[in-house]
RNA sequence: GUGACCGUAGCUCAGUUGGUUAGAGCGCUGCCUUGUGGUGGCAGAUGUCGGGGGUUCGAAUCCCCUCGGUCACCCCA
């Protein structure tokens, strides 16, 4: 009988483990601090949905027809349910369900969301069965100053991420009865030249005529290049609305681009519609994010009318860009102390937690391995201090507390007292710096493709970051600040600071001067007369020193 | 749904017109190092060669099927 073969992840899906997992906290992370900042609170809705919110969302897109997972379960009669393919139909659903504005009818009720997206798609570069949306929705309002403040939300997020390369398009789709009206107009143009259309859009002519716009065929090009357009026969009114939304843009120092063809994929959309392109993504997916006020869909899911605008953005293309732009490269975050305890494991267990329990990081080995072995484990966590703790300290009640990021200074403590100790030795920004190979180590190589470039911000930044920003970052869990512990170095770091393109800019031009230091570092590595092997060596001999005096041996002998 | 390319160790990849026991680098484990990390030296472990079937004295290599990956069309975040 031969073993079955390993279960793997299904076709178009993955599974995300560290250290990659950590960009993807970060992220979220960021995300979270600009949603919070205006006003939007999280939501979370149900993964699958009865099929019929999906299909009255919009009928005749590929996303609804062709792409959904759906279901029956078990109940008799059984409902039909399906996995969701998006997220804004889902939230405008609970929004009819809860009607929070009833509570409060003053303000729009805005919320975000992060959480998974299912279509059955051929998986490419940038697409997947799976897929990963960040989101808000802000619904209760058809001020056009929302659409500006949820366009700018997506437009200062990409920018504290570091993107520097993406393009704004809108376009406005006016009211769904100027939709409407419009689109026997297109129609009967479309109809006009209905054979010089590839075969796919000709079906669309009589059933989605505004679909046809946004065709790729290279067919249809010329045809779409002369059909009248949306903004041509809109109102005064909604002229008026667009022109507002564009200024507020322009406040903002936001650039855009009119894109009178920019129709969207889903059904639902009403004026403003926008998508996000990350230019340097060498591929067929590169819109990172997009979205639009959809005023027609709480009334088309069995609402009362309300009118609502947001957008959803695909945290794969995101970090696709982040990897083309060479940005947005979180670091790993280093232990804090690393418990080595030769005699049965005991210490480790109980030190461990109590450390934990004290808001320090703290990491062991198990199975009661060499002495050695540990101090290596505890090298590669990138710890700041080993206690190490065996017979002698036992006995002394004591343990030895030893530097790992300096000269390997080590030091006995009280037991009782350990806690105290590192709370302040961790506090002090020159308490010692992240050893540099950690990071050179532990990089993830870059992922870009050929001719892009990752500026390995980590190891530059790193060094500076860990220790120096003790101001506590507004998303982090509470009581760490107390704690004295560092703050994770990374982009959350950014963006409670309202980084304003200059800023972001400077900063990654420090990026680039890194990327120059870092190659030559990892050159040097390939020599046999190595600098870096020397410096190594004085500071083994250093460390010799060091135990010598400790154990009270002649520290020269 | 259509098409192209690919699948060898944890990772990145060699593997000749089919020919002995399938390799390298990195990583991992141990030792040099008396309870003490990085550098160096030595030693070691690890493989359903994606899976199944076929051809052959002999298959990682050739053929068929299948699964998966990657990319493109299309669609979309």
């Amino acid at each position: 009988m031969s073993k079955a073969s390993p279960l793997k992840a299904p076709q178009g899906t993955h599974d995300l483990l560290p250290p990659d997992s950590r960009r993807w906290e970060q992220l979220l992370v960021c995300f979270a601090a600009h949603a919070r900042r205006a006003g939007y609170g999280f939501i979370q809705t149900p993964t699958f949905e009865d099929l019929a919110v999906f299909q009255r969302m919009g009928e005749g897109t590929d996303v609804v027809r062709k792409e959904m997972y759906d279901f029956k379960d078990r109940s008799d009669p059984p409902h039909h349910l399906a996995l969701r393919p998006e997220g804004t139909a889902g939230v405008v659903r609970a929004f009819n369900q809860h009607r929070p504005t009833k509570a409060n009818p003053q303000a729009p009720w805005k919320t975000w969301y992060a959480g998974p997206n299912f279509r059955y798609e051929a998986p490419q570069k940038g697409r997947f069965r799976q897929f990963h949306q960040l989101g808000i929705e802000c619904i209760g309002t058809d001020d056009p100053d929302a659409d500006v403040e949820v366009i700018a939300l997506l437009w200062d997020f990409y920018r504290d991420i570091g993107l520097k390369h993406v393009t704004l398009l809108i376009n406005t789709m006016g009211t769904s009865e100027e939709r409407n009206a419009f689109q026997p107009v297109l129609q009967e143009y479309l109809r006009g030249r209905a054979s010089e259309l590839h075969e796919s859009d000709r079906e669309k002519v009589e059933s989605h005529p505004m679909r046809v716009l946004d065709s790729k065929r290279r067919e249809s090009k010329p045809v779409i290049a002369d059909a009248p357009k949306m903004a041509d026969s809109l109102s005064a009114q909604s002229r008026e609305r667009f022109e507002r939304v564009k200024a507020g843009l322009g406040a903002l120092e936001i650039p855009f681009v009119l894109e009178p063809k920019l129709v969207r994929g889903l059904d639902y959309y009403t004026h403003t519609t926008f998508e996000f392109i990350g230019d340097e993504i060498g591929a067929a997916q590169s819109t990172i994010g997009a979205g639009g006020r959809y005023d027609g869909l709480a009334e088309d899911l069995g609402g009362e009318p309300t009118p609502g605008i947001g957008f959803a953005t695909g945290m794969e293309r995101v970090l696709l860009a982040c990897d083309a732009e060479g940005v947005f490269d979180t670091p790993e975050a280093p232990m804090e102390v690393f418990i080595v305890d030769v005699v049965d494991g005991t210490r480790a267990r109980d030190t461990a937690q109590q450390l934990r329990r004290a808001g320090i990081s703290a990491e062991r080995t198990f199975d009661g391995r060499s002495m050695r072995s540990q101090m290596k484990a505890a090298d590669r966590s990138g710890a700041a201090f080993a206690i190490l703790i065996g017979d002698d300290e036992v006995e002394a009640g004591e343990v030895t507390v030893r530097d790992l990021r300096g000269a390997g200074v080590q030091q006995r403590v009280a037991a009782g007292d350990l806690v105290n100790h590192l709370r302040e030795r961790l506090a002090d920004p020159d308490g010692g710096g992240v050893p540099d190979h950690f990071y050179v180590e532990n990089r993830r190589p870059a992922q870009s493709p050929p001719g892009t470039e990752v500026p390995p911000a980590s190891a530059a930044d790193a060094d500076t970051d860990t220790r120096s920003s003790s101001d506590a970052d507004d998303v982090d869990a509470d009581g760490k600040a107390e704690a004295g512990k560092p703050d994770t170095p990374g982009p959350s770091d950014r963006s409670t600071e309202g980084d304003m393109p200059e800023a972001t800019s400077g900063e990654n031009e420090s990026a680039t001067e890194a990327k120059g230091d870092d190659e030559a570092d990892e050159a040097e590595d390939d020599e046999t007369a190595d600098p870096e092997a020397v410096l190594h060596r004085a500071k083994a001999s250093e460390r010799l020193r060091d135990i010598r005096r400790a154990l009270d041996i002649d520290p020269d002998g």
